[in-house]
DNA sequence: CGGGCGATTGAACAAGTGTTTAATCTGGTG
DNA sequence: CACCAGATTAAACACTTGTTCAATCGCCCG
């Protein structure tokens, strides 16, 4: 009934059937995670299991099947979107029309459970918000950072990670029907603070930074874990 | 060998046996995550599959021994560390520690599948956080927020909610060994970008915030969902 | 010594998993 | 129409899972 192609469902080499058993796969991947058996999703489609295997050899199979297309809509996606750097932004508004709040729900899924989507994902959102930052640095918006790779990857992480928290704690196992207002609600309860943060800090005082800067190297310290056994850097 | 009790492993009602699985199920639990199975938990502990439930009662009942066990655990330890207020830092220093190790990997496992032990924890680091600012304003080193409980929340989840993104990513499957390297690399690529941020912010001008405060009630809006079909904040 | 009681075991059970296999159905082509 | 290739099914397989059950072991108490 509802494709999640949003138009093209069937993709090159890919049947009618194989395209509806791998949407079915994603919504129930997303509402119960991966988890779920071949039996299971095989009713969602009205299948049977055998099929599944015998169109996509193997669950695992199916599972790259999913990703792959949960990862070539992203691409496709994220350029009909204004981004803020984070990819927050666009999952908040993919995840605000019906047809594709399954697909953020799987990708949520993904990062919970780890593998290469998930990864891949991460590291486009990086790419991205390097690109968006550099630009703000040049049009004088943002603040230059004094290790901007680094800073790129832990507001990334920041965002994503407490996304990934919040939907794991309130969401993972909700309707999803009820996925978009979760979604809304959980930009409404950030936006003040992360507006706060990123205009004014937290700090009043410039000292902790100062005396951090006087006891490492500027720009990129050694990548690899160097020795040092003092944890604590009050 | 190693008890994880640090001293007492054994508590009220509970046999030397039953403390030695639960402890045995709580570094397999780390390692594997929950779908590790009854019989390997059970080689571990060099007893039989049927001896943990009939100690525990069921699966649950063991993972539920083991979730009361590290929640204790970090209630007792929490006092002896100098928290940064977002628990960050105290999960830091016990995974320093090789015997406590397991119990932070269990932890973060935990939030990984969400569930009852996942939400306590985070409530109780948004309540330390909580203090810790609430200290911070008072003594003039940290901004006072606009709202207050909703920064502390932003910030509680930021910092978990990376750091479980992060050991998702980077550190779910490593060895138990590695942890503690794992755990200070993430600390060391974090404190740079950190320290900015929250000394000096991201944004050179307030225009966002203020353009931001003129269209929403100034402390905390309506908690529910309005309507709203607006989903872009620029 | 004897009886009992909890600890502990090994085997069995029932339900679930992904996968395989042989058979059937279906549609297009010579 | 005959034929074949692919789609599709139902059943079986091998395996793992959590849980149950009866039997045994070991120790403490009377």
């Amino acid at each position: 009934m509802t494709s999640l192609g949003g138009g093209s469902g069937e993709r090159d080499g890919e049947t009618a059937t194989a395209s509806r058993i791998r949407d079915a796969a994603i919504e129930r991947f997303a509402r119960d995670g991966f988890r779920a058996g071949l039996r299971t999703i095989a009713a969602d489609a009205g299948v049977t299991a055998g099929l599944i295997v015998h169109h996509f050899g193997s669950k695992d199979g199916l599972r790259r099947a999913c990703d792959e297309r949960v990862l070539e809509f992203m691409r496709r996606e994220k350029e009909k979107a204004l981004t803020d750097g984070t990819g927050t932004m666009l999952l908040a508004q993919m995840a605000q029309v019906e047809q594709f709040a399954p697909m953020v729900q799987y990708l949520l899924r993904s990062m919970q459970a780890g593998g290469e989507l998930a990864a891949q994902l991460i590291e486009h959102m990086i790419s991205d918000a390097e690109a968006y930052l550099s630009a703000g640095e040049a049009a004088g918006v943002v603040r230059p950072s004094r290790d901007r790779a680094a800073r790129t990857r832990y507001l990334a992480y920041q965002a994503t990670g407490s996304m990934l928290l919040w939907f794991t704690l309130h969401g993972a196992d909700a309707e999803p029907e009820r996925f978009p207002a979760l979604f809304r609600q959980y930009m409404g309860e950030l936006a003040l603070p992360a507006l706060e943060l990123f205009t004014e800090g937290l700090l009043v005082d410039r000292s902790m930074l100062d005396e951090y800067l006087m006891y490492v190297p500027d720009p990129p310290p050694a990548p690899h874990d160097a020795a040092g056994t003092d944890g604590t850097a009050s």
